[in-house]
DNA sequence: CGGGATCCTGCACGATACTG
DNA sequence: CAGTATCGTGCAGGATCCCG
């Protein structure tokens, strides 16, 4: 081994793959709304309410898309003024651990992050 | 336990908490350019070699947010032209093994998600 | 080589209104 | 309730030029 030494898995490769799963699955919303689904299958406005900072718009897009990536399904029931469930797919299930182990970083390491934060904006500019 | 059980940690509190580290960390480049500095160190237009859909103003940028967040440290090193190194902090390497893994999952269920994406393209339009 | 400064563009996302 | 349609906009991010 010198020269091209696959030391790992060479993601040198297939950037562009993982950059769009990345795009399809750690975009700005996707993450969040797996996890509440994650929790319990939810309605389109109790996902609004669970994650307040979602428009109306992004969260359909959201959904929709997650829906085509086969991460969640979308369940009509249809009563009266109909009621529309989502709930997380098999596949989305296996992302599961990740989100928390994710969620789990920023709870514990947030905190640094903000002091790394303040020192460099303090040392730089000021 | 009735009302309010925080089966698991309650991320509905601190959805905005994550959503600004989501933003951060597991932006566009980020994670690509952290597991590039997982491996080694390396130099400005070394990443841009082995990232190489990345822009030069974008990697900068990037470089600047991570560096901000103390994720990586720029190491400047004073010769001729001039040549700067960028290393993984420890703060940045405690994402390695969330990095390693989200990847992991990428490789391992990419297929799956295009078969999803086929068969929604599939059955809604055409 | 490692960027900074500018210009320009798309599209991601929010706000608002309307529908079955 | 669960969306679709339309409009407006910010800003992420590429292209280009320049500099120490």
């Amino acid at each position: 081994m010198d020269e091209t030494t696959p030391t790992q898995v060479d993601h040198s490769q297939i950037v562009g793959e993982h950059r769009e799963l990345l795009d399809q699955v750690l975009d700005k919303w996707s993450l969040l709304v797996l996890d509440k689904l994650c929790e319990s299958p939810r309605r389109f406005n109790e996902l609004r309410r669970v994650i307040p900072t979602v428009s109306q718009k992004s969260l359909t897009t959201t959904l929709r898309r997650l829906e085509r990536n086969g991460m969640v399904e979308r369940v009509v029931i249809s009563t009266r003024p109909v009621a529309v469930e989502y709930r997380i797919s098999a596949l989305g299930s296996t992302l599961q651990e990740l989100i928390d182990a994710l969620f789990g970083w920023a709870t514990a390491y947030m905190p640094e992050v903000g002091r790394a934060r303040e020192r460099f904006d303090d040392e730089h500019d000021a």
